[in-house]
DNA sequence: CTGAAAGCGCTTACAG
DNA sequence: CTGAAAGCGCTTACAG
């Protein structure tokens, strides 16, 4: 089924029925025809065809640096969905967490029109910023934020300083944060300037700041040597994975959560409200954060204005790993 | 840059161009010039021109049920992997567990000229094997077998059956297994009836069965009224979310598992390790399958000769949610 | 081995 | 509102 047949049977040009496929305006007798023989033949354009001469798709690609987190694919499925609303079709292309591959990606979804691209962003080099200009295709970051792009957040800060806050009030008074790598803004920077941010109004108060990665088997390493020089009476995690490991680290050692010691992470990751004592996080809301992500580069496709910034919420959730000391 | 300024750069015809970019014989002049030319122009190919002259792609379809699932993940990770290496592409189609979307998806993939579908399967339906016949495109499933369809498929039976002896070699005679709906052939019907199998070879053991859906929360749900009615010594689940929320749910009445309660799962996610206590489960290799589904269908698309259904493996992994009654 | 030409199925000025 | 024609960037017989 091509349009020149769609044509010939509705007894009409090939630009009307382009026109008319295109809510281009049509003689209602020439619709209602076409209508008829479109719906009989069950007719659908070629893709490539259209893709060809308009130069653009509807697909947005995005960018992902791992496809088994549980924040990237809530981001997807929310993407996903919103995309699907707005007729745009999504591309996903996986990096596996190799910035090198984030670089190819985001040349190679140019090379395929792609209409718009968002990057599930982890870190933004120069590298990054080089390709963003080349392209000439509508970027939008998830995750993080550069001042020269268009991007979508969580609110890491505030959820540290929450976090913060809500430790204090539980009266600890010894503690250990468990943070990740300076190169990733969001959870190495942020969430740790608003923990310190909670702390710096709180007189008597110690903290000793260590750094793993993002590995929850790494965290389950790191764990003895800390509790030897340390001793805390909590561990602040800068995401639920960690939360997880130093959790199944303390039970291998016999001790009980939230009695002996007290926890908790960042992320909302189901998880942890699954897991025996649940884990008391700050939430973000991921599948959310898709959507308006969805929202944000479509408008962007469009040419309408956006924010520069956008900021998705969080909610701290308390559940049993803390133990109050007063 | 398109093939015609190659062709007038390096002073031959477009046709020599086509030919060359796809491997046909040129001359070893011609070649090192085009060699030259294209390197410095750094020109691509226009996919849609390729494909719609061509009339196919080199993308492949995989239709996913749900994306927030660690064996769906892990499986799309495999295959993007292999199906990279062979120079394929990987197109991911996300159902939300929406079964007439999955049909649907069937259609448009084919609309898209993919040349060929991986169904990352749950059920088959008369619909499915409808439209498989009427898309005229490779189908290969995964995770479920139909003799109509080439499959790639886990050793539910066989490890149905190694769990069911494990269990009886630690002791236990008074086992719940809670399963799910026989409409899912691989984890409803192939893992009971293994099961079964050795649960026959052995005298005296009483066993009830009882049926849950996939989601976590009902089997937490459920856990109260199976204990009271029945008190087994172990709950052998169909699958580790299951017996994630049996734990969960022993837990927060206080019980203490293994000691004063036993649990299995199926499938190897990776929480089973980290939860406190490790659950021991029949571990399946999604990412090594999700390669080999890679390979079959490229295998398939190429019209080359393959096994009708291809068995990936399994280990059972011993861990600490097993007491032993001896 | 190489080239000229037709054609894949659309869209887009342009004229009417 | 409608149609004829050119063209998007490739591939594919066909001839040489």
């Amino acid at each position: 089924m091509t349009i020149g047949e769609i044509a010939k049977l509705a007894g009409v040009a090939k630009s009307t029925v382009s026109r008319y496929l295109n809510g281009g305006s049509v003689g209602v007798a020439t619709r209602l025809k076409l209508e008829r023989v479109i719906k009989e033949t069950g007719y659908v354009p070629n893709t490539f065809a259209r893709s060809l001469k308009a130069k653009k798709t509807n697909i947005i690609g995005t960018i992902v640096p791992r496809l088994n987190s549980y924040a990237a694919t809530q981001t997807l499925i929310g993407i996903d969905e919103e995309l699907r609303e707005q007729g745009y079709q999504l591309l996903i292309s996986n990096t596996s967490q190799n910035l090198d591959r984030e670089i190819e990606s985001i040349y190679s979804l140019e090379n395929q029109k792609i209409a718009g691209i968002i990057l599930l962003a982890t870190q933004i080099t120069d590298e990054h910023l080089d390709a963003f200009q080349k392209v000439d295709v509508p970027v939008l970051l998830v995750g993080q934020q550069h001042e020269q792009c268009y991007s979508l957040i969580h609110d890491d800060e505030t959820a540290g300083y929450e976090i913060g806050k809500y430790v204090l009030s539980q009266g600890h008074r010894k503690i250990a944060f468990v943070g990740v790598t300076e190169n990733d803004i969001a959870v190495g920077v942020k969430r740790k300037r608003g923990f310190q941010k909670a702390i710096q109004e709180e007189k008597e108060c110690e903290v000793t700041y260590f750094e793993t990665s993002f590995n929850l088997k790494e965290a389950i390493k790191k764990f003895p040597s800390i509790m030897e020089a340390y001793k805390p009476s909590i561990f602040v995690c800068a995401t639920d994975n960690i939360a997880l490991g130093i959790l199944k680290a303390a039970q291998m050692e016999g001790l009980n959560v939230p009695r002996d010691l007290s926890i908790t992470g960042f992320g909302g990751y189901e998880v942890t409200e699954v897991i025996h004592p649940g884990i008391t996080t700050a939430k973000f809301f991921y599948q959310e954060a898709g959507e308006l992500a969805a929202k944000k580069i479509v408008k962007l496709v469009n040419g309408e204005e956006v924010a520069k910034v956008t900021v998705s919420n969080f909610d701290i959730i308390l559940r049993n790993s803390v133990d109050s000391l007063i």
